[in-house]
DNA sequence: GCCGCCGATGTAATATTATAACATATCGTT
DNA sequence: AACGATATGTTATAATATTACATCGGCGGC
């Protein structure tokens, strides 16, 4: 199953509101405090259609006056990757919302290249795959990644009508 | 089969010999010219039991005098990516040797975070998955990243017995 | 041989990403 | 209200990476 595709119809805010709210009761849950900030970042990154790098993040964060300090949306972002709620995309240095923060899991995310869509699709067989490998080395897991950078299917279709 | 794991016994300067070798011929008969520095630079990389930032690799480039300006090394690195002569490592921002350039490939790469070791796994089956994935959404790859994070087993032993 | 081109390197400045260290505020409990 | 713990604000700086432009050096055509 593919996640993150905001290009298909949906109504985006409903979207970002139902991940404000499933982030919400997820941390009431751990117990642990989903505060006003890390909400907001939370609500900017899902509110973009890309991975937003944490200093595109901070300059929405200050609205008008001056823009905030990097530790405030790092320290948010720690938080938030801690409870599963955003990943960092290595690639990109960015960061987005996570679709399935619910437990925990092996993120493959699909980025294009030229259009900047980010897809996280569910990997459970790369999971187990990798899970394997580590086992047979006896390598205990802590975090794993796993990127695919490309050209997405919309983007080629485009390219191959311009050229024609 | 894994790779890069220096620890084991072996004569280190012999495999960083065979490691410049085979670029060299890999760049002769791809007809692209692996310059003094891009070999230095090479060479650096796989001296090193761990994956080295592209700083540390300017701080060994300069002897004596004074170290090298970041676009050298970035430079040189860029040849060496594109050529498959290494594998940029993206959880340390940190660059590698790879052991197997020979062919395009998925490289999957466990990283201790005790030790600093890193150890590149041929991900065939890995590739196969993920291949399936992006051709099932039609996305064209142009770069994959897989990173595993976690504790090497030797780090692991050496643990439970200073706990006892 | 000389010229001009092109790829590689040198150099200076700067952009981008991230963290350290310390002060202040806020929440929840007593 | 007082306290401890967690969260946030603030300043400075570290670490990573790129842009722009100058210079060098080999190579092919003349």
């Amino acid at each position: 199953m593919i996640h993150n595709q905001p290009w298909r119809d949906h109504n985006h805010g409903d979207c970002v509101q139902e991940a404000i709210s499933r982030a919400t009761a997820l941390c009431a849950a751990r117990n642990v405090r989903l505060t006003a900030l890390r909400r907001r970042v939370l609500e900017i990154l899902w509110q973009s259609h890309v991975p937003l790098s944490a200093y595109a993040i901070l300059a929405q964060l200050g609205d008008g006056a001056r823009p905030a300090a990097p530790p405030t949306v790092y320290r948010a972002l720690d938080f938030l990757l801690e409870q599963g709620l955003v990943h960092k995309v290595e690639h990109l240095n960015a960061y987005m919302g996570c679709p399935m923060p619910e437990h925990p899991h092996l993120a493959a995310i699909f980025l294009c290249e030229h259009c900047g869509c980010a897809a996280e699709i569910d990997a459970a067989g790369l999971a187990a795959e990798i899970g394997a490998a580590a086992a047979e080395q006896d390598f205990a897991i802590r975090r794993q990644t796993v990127e695919i950078s490309g050209a997405c299917s919309r983007c080629r279709e485009q390219r191959a009508g311009t050229r024609a």
